[in-house]
DNA sequence: GTGCCTCGAGTTCA
DNA sequence: CTCGAGGCAC
C-alpha cells in the first residue's frame, strides 16, 4: 500500500500520474481475473482502487483517460458471488489407485453391512471439470452454487443459466430437487478457445478444468455464455422425496427429466466386474472428447448407501478410481531444508522447471530424511531402496493431481562423483541440535522458540485464518515485523502493544516507505478488534503441538474459561493427579495431547510469554450449551450395534450437545443403553444390569427427533 | 492388538 | 491433498 495523498489535497500532476497507475494495475488484475481465474489482488482491494479512481476521476474529469477503468467492460462489478451454503453437504470421495484398493473398497462394504460379496454398483467416468448444484423448486431453477468446501459454495446462478445442458425448468420433478454434476468444455471446444484467445493475444488455457472454472466463475454473465459447456448429472442433494430405489435408477430418472447423463455408466456386480469396466473406460479414455480422471464406483442400492452412511468428507459407499497420475523428468537442482512451526525439518526438492498435468513445477517436498534415503515406511507411490541426491534425474507426479512428488530416480544418469544426500544434525536456521524422537518421522529443531524460523512460524501461525486472524496482518507483514528493528514483533504479546509502542516512536509507522497514515490506523484498528477473542481461538493461536483447530474448540467446551483450564494445567504438572485424569476424561484428549499442553505452560519462558500474551486480552468464555431443557442432561447414554439412522460421530455429537454424556462402554451408573442390530454383549449387559434399553428410533423420539 | 476415522502439520501453484 | 499419528471401538 503506497502513501496515498487524500484526493481532495491532489494538485493536478498527481492526479494525472496517479490515474495513469491505477489504471494500469486495473487492467492487469482485470486481465488476471478474467483470463487466467487467478486474481493478483483481492476483491476488495480492487474495489478500493477503483472507488479511488472514480473519486480522483470526479475531481479532475479533464484528467479522466481515454484507457479509464471506470469505463473496462466486465469488470468485477464490486462484490464477488455471494455465498451459498449447501442443504446437503458436497462431499468428495474416497481413492482407489489399483485393482487391489477396489476389491479392499468391496469388501469393506460388504463387511460394514454384514452381506457376502456380490453387491451391485454402478460405475461412470470421472468427469475432470467442476461440481455444481442445482437447486430446482416447483420444477424451475432457482439456484446454482459450486462445491467450495461442500459446506459453503458460490452462487453463480446467472451464469449456470447460460449452460445448455442445464434445463430452466423440469416437468413432473419432485418438488424441492437439488441435482449435482459435473460442468465440464470438451476438447474441441478448448481449442478453439484457444485459438481466439492467442488471436486476441491473450493466454491460452492450460486445460479444459481451468477453461470450465475461469467460464463459469465469470461476474458477467455474458461472457459464460460465449464460452460452450457441458454438464452431466449424476447425483443430487436434498429432495422432497426419493429419486428411486437405486443409483442407477436415479440417473435414468434424472436423464427422463431432461439432463445429460454419461454414456459409460452402468451396473455391475462386484469388484472383478468393476475392473473390467474400468479398463474399457481407459481405453476410450482418448476418443471420449472430454478429459475424465477416473472412474467412479458406487453402491447401487439407495438403502445400502444410507446405511452405510458418510464420514466426516466422505461416504462409505463410494469410491473414486484414478487414472496414472501424469508423470514428468527432470533434475533435482537443490535440496533445501524448511524449518516449520513444531521444528519439523522438512527437505524440499528444487526443480529445473518441468510441466506436469498443465502446470509448472519447481519444488517438491521429499517429506523427511527416510524418503530421501529411499525408505518410505508405507511402501505405496514410491521407488523401493533409491535414494535421491542433488543433481539426479527424477521422475516426478501430483499426489492427487495436485502436489508435487518425487516418485523415481534413474540412477544411470547419475554422475560418477555423486554423493548421498547428508541429512543436517543441526537446524539451518539457528543451529541447534536437529533430534528425531524415537517412533517420530521427522527430526526436530530443539531450539524452541530462539530458533527464528519457529518464531516466526510460530507468529504466522497465530495471525492465521482460524486464529486470530488480523486484517492486513498476514505472513508477509510478520515476517516484516519480525525482522523489524525499531518495532519489532518477536512474540504474539508484542502485536497487541505495536500502536503503544508506535506511538513513542520519532519515526511512525505513518512515515514509512510503503505505509500511510490510513494503512497504519487500518492495522492498529484491526489489531484493537482482535483483543476481545473467543477461548477455542486463543488455544488453537498458542500453537501447541498436537492442539488444532477442533482441539481447542474441545478444550474451551469442557473447561468454558481461561482461568479453569490454565488451573488445570497448572494442577496437572505431574501428569498425574485428578487433574490430568479429568483432562484424559475428555473425549478426544489422550495422554500425548494432555502432555503436550501441560508441559507447554510449565516451560518457564513459553508460560511467560503466553502470561504476557493473555494479559493484553479479553478472553470471551466459550457458550455453556444451555441444556437445562433437554430430556437427557447428565444422563451417561452408550451406543451400540449397528445405527442406521445416524453415524455414531453424529449420534455422539447429538447426545453431547443436549448435555447427555457418552460413554463407551456399560456399567451401573449407564442411564440408557441405545441398542441397533448386531447389539451384542453391552445389550446384554444392560439387560442385567436393569438398564434401559432404547431402539434408535426410541432414542430419537425422546430427544424429540423422531424422523 | 487391529483397524477405522479424524485431526494436525506440512505442502504446491494459481 | 496427503501423510502420519493420536484416539477410540471392537
Amino acid at each position: 500500500m503506497s502513501t496515498e495523498v487524500a484526493v481532495e489535497k491532489m494538485d493536478g500532476a498527481q492526479a494525472a500520474q496517479e490515474l495513469a497507475g491505477l489504471a494500469d494495475v486495473l487492467a492487469r488484475a482485470n486481465a488476471a481475473y478474467h483470463r487466467d481465474d487467478a486474481p493478483e489482488i483481492s476483491d476488495a482491494e480492487y474495489d478500493r482502487l477503483k472507488r479511488r479512481n472514480a473519486a480522483i476521476e470526479e475531481r479532475f474529469p479533464e484528467l479522466k483517460r481515454d484507457d479509464s477503468p471506470s469505463d473496462m467492460v466486465g469488470a468485477p462489478v464490486s462484490e464477488t458471488f455471494t455465498k451459498v451454503k449447501h442443504a446437503v453437504a458436497m462431499l468428495s470421495l474416497g481413492n482407489a489407485f489399483n485393482d487391489e484398493d477396489v476389491a479392499e473398497f468391496e469388501s469393506r462394504v460388504a463387511k460394514y453391512l454384514g452381506i457376502k460379496q456380490g453387491i451391485a454398483f454402478t460405475a461412470e467416468p470421472k468427469i475432470d471439470g467442476l461440481s455444481l448444484s442445482l437447486r430446482y423448486e416447483q420444477g424451475v431453477l432457482v439456484q446454482a452454487a459450486t462445491r467450495g468446501d461442500g459446506e459453503t459454495g458460490e452462487n453463480v446462478t446467472n451464469n449456470a443459466r447460460m449452460i445448455d445442458d442445464i434445463p430452466q425448468t423440469l416437468t413432473g420433478a419432485p418438488d424441492v430437487l437439488e441435482v449435482r454434476g459435473e460442468v465440464y468444455m470438451s476438447h474441441a471446444n478448448l481449442a478453439a478457445l484457444n485459438a481466439a484467445q492467442l488471436a486476441k493475444a491473450a493466454k491460452p488455457f492450460a486445460n479444459p478444468r481451468n477453461a470450465a472454472a475461469g467460464s463459469l466463475r465469470q461476474l458477467d454473465a455474458r461472457i459464460t455464455k460465449a464460452r460452450p459447456l457441458h454438464f452431466f448429472a449424476y447425483a443430487w442433494g436434498e429432495l422432497s422425496e426419493p429419486l428411486a430405489t437405486t443409483q442407477m435408477g436415479a440417473i435414468e430418472r434424472l436423464a427422463a427429466l431432461g439432463f445429460s447423463t454419461n454414456p459409460l455408466t452402468g451396473r455391475f456386480q462386484g469388484a472383478k466386474a468393476l475392473v473390467t469396466h474400468y479398463r474399457k473406460i481407459e481405453e476410450q479414455r482418448a476418443t471420449l472428447g472430454y478429459d475424465i480422471d477416473g472412474v467412479v464406483y458406487k453402491v447401487d442400492d439407495l438403502e445400502l448407501q444410507r446405511r452405510l452412511g458418510v464420514r466426516s468428507t466422505t461416504p462409505r459407499w463410494a469410491v473414486a478410481h484414478k487414472f496414472p497420475a501424469e508423470i514428468a523428468h527432470t533434475w533435482v537442482e537443490g535440496i533445501d531444508i524448511q524449518v516449520g512451526r513444531t521444528g519439523a525439518l522438512s527437505p524440499v526438492a528444487r526443480l529445473t522447471p518441468v510441466t506436469v498435468g498443465g502446470v509448472v513445477v519447481s519444488n517438491a517436498t521429499l517429506h523427511n530424511e527416510d524418503y530421501i534415503q529411499g525408505r518410505d515406511s508405507k511402501g505405496g507411490m514410491i521407488r523401493e531402496g533409491r535414494d535421491i541426491r542433488v543433481g539426479d534425474w527424477v521422475e516426478v507426479y501430483r499426489a492427487g493431481d495436485v502436489i508435487p512428488k518425487v516418485r523415481d530416480v534413474d540412477v544411470s544418469k547419475r554422475k560418477a562423483d555423486s554423493k548421498p544426500y547428508v541429512f543436517p544434525a543441526v537446524c539451518p536456521e539457528c543451529g541447534s541440535p536437529a533430534l528425531r524422537e524415537e517412533g517420530d518421522s521427522v527430526a526436530r529443531c530443539t531450539g524452541g522458540l530462539i530458533c527464528p524460523a519457529q518464531a516466526v512460524e510460530k507468529l504466522k501461525h497465530f495471525v492465521g485464518r482460524s486464529a486470530f486472524d488480523i486484517d492486513g496482518l498476514g505472513k508477509k507483514q510478520i515476517e516484516m515485523f519480525f525482522h523489524d528493528k525499531t518495532l519489532p514483533i518477536r512474540e504474539p504479546a508484542d502485536i497487541f502493544t505495536l500502536a503503544q509502542r508506535d506511538a513513542q516512536q520519532l519515526t511512525k509507522l505513518k512515515n514509512r516507505d510503503g505505509w500511510g497514515e490510513l494503512s497504519a490506523a487500518n492495522l492498529f484498528a484491526a489489531i484493537e478488534a482482535k483483543r476481545k477473542i473467543p477461548l477455542n481461538r486463543l488455544i488453537f493461536a498458542l500453537g501447541i503441538r498436537h492442539v488444532g483447530d477442533s482441539s481447542g474448540a474441545l478444550l474451551a467446551g469442557h473447561y468454558g474459561s481461561w482461568r479453569a483450564l490454565v488451573s488445570t494445567l497448572d494442577a496437572a504438572k505431574d501428569h498425574a493427579g485428578e487433574a490430568w485424569e479429568d483432562l484424559l476424561s475428555i473425549d478426544g484428549v489422550g495422554a500425548v495431547m494432555a502432555a503436550a499442553l501441560v508441559d507447554t505452560f510449565h516451560a518457564p519462558d513459553t508460560r511467560a510469554a503466553i502470561d504476557r500474551l493473555v494479559a493484553e486480552l479479553d478472553v470471551q468464555d466459550a457458550i455453556a450449551n444451555d441444556t437445562s431443557g433437554s430430556p437427557v442432561t447428565g444422563k451417561i447414554v452408550v451406543f451400540t450395534g449397528t445405527l442406521e439412522l445416524m453415524t455414531r460421530a453424529e449420534a455422539k455429537g447429538r447426545a453431547e450437545t443436549l448435555g447427555a454424556k457418552v460413554s463407551g462402554s456399560v456399567s451401573k451408573k449407564t442411564d440408557i443403553v441405545i441398542a441397533g442390530p448386531g447389539a451384542g454383549s453391552k445389550a446384554k449387559k444392560a439387560e442385567a444390569l436393569g438398564v434401559k434399553i432404547l431402539t434408535e428410533v426410541e432414542w430419537l423420539a425422546l430427544i424429540g427427533e423422531a424422523r
